[in-house]
DNA sequence: CTGCATCCGGGACGATACTG
DNA sequence: CAGTATCGTCCCGGATGCAG
C-alpha cells in the first residue's frame, strides 16, 4: 500500500489523463499488461475482420508460434475479450471471435494504428537524427 | 483519414482496421514496440501534466528504478516524443517535457485509460469465471 | 541531482516433438 | 486441424555501485 505519497507534484487538472494527480497509473497499466504483449493486439486486429480458426490466425499473424498463439488466445478468452467455439467435427475445428468487450478494443487499436502511421515517418527521422547526434551511444 | 470508425466488424471481405487485408500489422507493432514496455506510457502520462525533472519523474512513477527511468526517457527522447533540456547549473538539472508528437500520444493514452477503467470490472469477472470453469488450468 | 556500468534472476518467447 | 509438453535462449528489468 503506497499510503505515503509525499508531496504530490502540482498537476494542472486539464492535462492529467486520468483526472487524479495522486494516481498517475489510472489503470493504463492494466490494459498494457493485458494487451501490451507481443501478440495480443495482432490477434485482436485479425479477429476484427471476423471469426477465424486457429490455423487461419497463425497464418495471418506472421511469425507467431503455435505455442504463443495458444497462450495469447487463451488469455484473451480468459479476460472475456475473445470467444472460443469448438465444433465437434473430425478433425477438430475451433473458431475464435471477439466478444462485445473485445470488439470495443478494436477502436482503440485503430486509433493506435492511425497514430502510428501518421507519425511513423517523423519518429523514424527523429531516431536517425538522434543516432547521428549520438554516435556509438547505444540505447538498446 | 476518412475511414469508418464504427461497425468495422460487419465488413465481410475487406475488414482490418488498417484497410489492407494483406497486412494485418499496419504499424500497430510499431507503437507497441515503442510504448508497450513497462514504463513508457507512465512517463508520458506523468509528463502530460507538464515538464518534470528526473527526480520528480522517479518519485511520481511508483516502483521505477533509475536505470529504467533513464532508459525509458532516453528512448522517448530518441523517438522525438520527449524533449530533454539540460541546465548547466550545479548540481546538474534536467527537465523533460513532451514534444508535439509526444503530446498527441496523450489522447491515445487517455482513451486507453478510459477503456481500462470502463471494463476493468467486467474483465476481472470474466477472469474469475474462467478460472472457476477451468480449475488447475494455469495459463499464466 | 542526474546519470552510466555491471551483475544477475526470472519470465517471455521460440523450436521442436508428440497427442487426439 | 488444434492443441500440449518440454527445453533452451534471450532480454527485460531490479539492485547496487560509481561518476560528473
Amino acid at each position: 500500500m503506497s499510503s505515503t505519497h509525499t508531496g504530490v507534484t502540482t498537476t494542472p487538472a486539464a492535462l492529467d489523463p486520468c483526472g487524479r494527480a495522486d494516481h498517475p497509473d489510472c489503470g493504463i497499466r492494466d490494459v498494457l499488461d493485458r494487451i501490451g504483449d507481443k501478440w495480443s493486439v495482432l490477434v485482436v486486429v485479425e479477429l476484427a475482420g471476423g471469426p477465424r480458426r486457429f490455423r487461419e490466425l497463425q497464418r495471418a499473424i506472421d511469425g507467431i508460434s503455435q505455442r504463443m498463439l495458444t497462450l495469447t488466445v487463451r488469455r484473451l478468452e480468459r479476460d472475456g475479450l475473445v470467444l472460443r467455439t469448438v465444433y465437434p467435427t473430425v478433425p477438430a475445428q475451433v473458431d475464435y471471435r471477439l466478444t462485445e468487450t473485445g470488439a470495443g478494443l478494436t477502436h482503440l487499436v485503430k486509433a493506435l494504428a492511425d497514430w502510428s502511421l501518421a507519425h511513423r515517418a517523423v519518429i523514424a527521422e527523429a531516431r536517425q537524427a538522434y543516432d547521428r547526434a549520438h554516435p556509438g551511444h547505444d540505447i538498446h
